[in-house]
DNA sequence: GTAACTGCAAACCTTTTGCAGCTTG
DNA sequence: CAAGCTGCAAAAGGTTTGCAGTTAC
């Protein structure tokens, strides 16, 4: 149960707690970021093993990004951060202005980006984040996704 | 005074007031993105042609970021927005993790990556954003700028 | 047993809003 | 003069914190 995430706890020499476990668990079977109110809300949907505190989720996930195995970032615009697994395969987010779903892209276009900083500005690249916005297939075919939600993109 | 605004503010059917026309300049003068605050306090710093609200610099920023003279993006994990000139000129920001120097960088390596979407994905992109963190020369030669600050980088 | 963790409630900080009064066109 | 702005104060929304009690090791 859990997913075995006591083993990982050790490895990072933090203690199981319950809290801690079904934090992990619910992140695990996340397919987007999410909030940390979303993963308050969805742990009190859950079968009776306890709740847990919306600060305790705050302070669990903290923890989490400190250890690198979450990754937390900001959604554009709206002043509340997202978290998600940190699964190591650099993957960026496209997100769609009309129905405001996420999709997931492998590859990353800023390689060659950062050899040309360290060259010419003799800057040495540590991590970078990207979000792109736009329109997805299905609402450009559903002509909605054009020219509205114009102030939600930079 | 103040930059020309009024044609400006004709242009784009808006009133022109001192509000408006002083946020306007000072957002002018910024070298780096800046927060509603500092706008803020820089203009109770200037010399006496009267204040600015924070609530109508929040207001007067939210209006030149719908008119796109202005844009808007989220500080990196701390949760407060900053703003920019909009000069059209696309360019990315570098920051450095030691000294927290914000750097300008002319040309975008997203290019071929939002063709690669269309094709792809069948995903029209309108716009992204970027942040990219990492370590000046400077900071890289006084042996400072490689460990510390771990958990500020994504 | 003790250091670490959690729940609760209150504080915090940035941003937004309602409203009455003032300005601009 | 009317529509649109601004200042003020208060609210909102996400996140953090102090503290007392509980839990993991």
């Amino acid at each position: 149960m859990y997913g075995d995430s006591k083993e990982l706890f050790d490895r990072l020499g933090i203690r199981s707690t319950r809290q801690r476990k079904r934090v992990y668990a619910l992140m695990l079977e996340q397919k987007e970021p999410v909030t940390a109110e979303r993963i308050y809300r969805l742990l009190h949907g859950k079968e009776g093993d306890g709740t847990v505190n919306l600060s305790t989720v705050y302070r669990v996930l903290e923890l989490f990004v400190n250890k690198e195995i979450v990754l937390k970032s900001m959604i554009a615009k709206e002043n509340k951060a997202v978290y998600e697994i940190n699964d190591m395969s650099h993957k960026h987010h496209v997100t769609c202005l009309s129905c405001r779903k996420v999709f997931f892209v492998e590859g990353c276009p800023l390689r060659d980006f950062e050899e040309k900083l360290l060259e010419q500005l003799d800057f040495q690249v540590a991590g970078h984040q990207l979000e792109v916005y736009g329109y997805c297939a299905e609402c450009r075919k559903s002509q909605n996704g054009s020219g509205q939600d114009k102030n939600v993109l930079s």
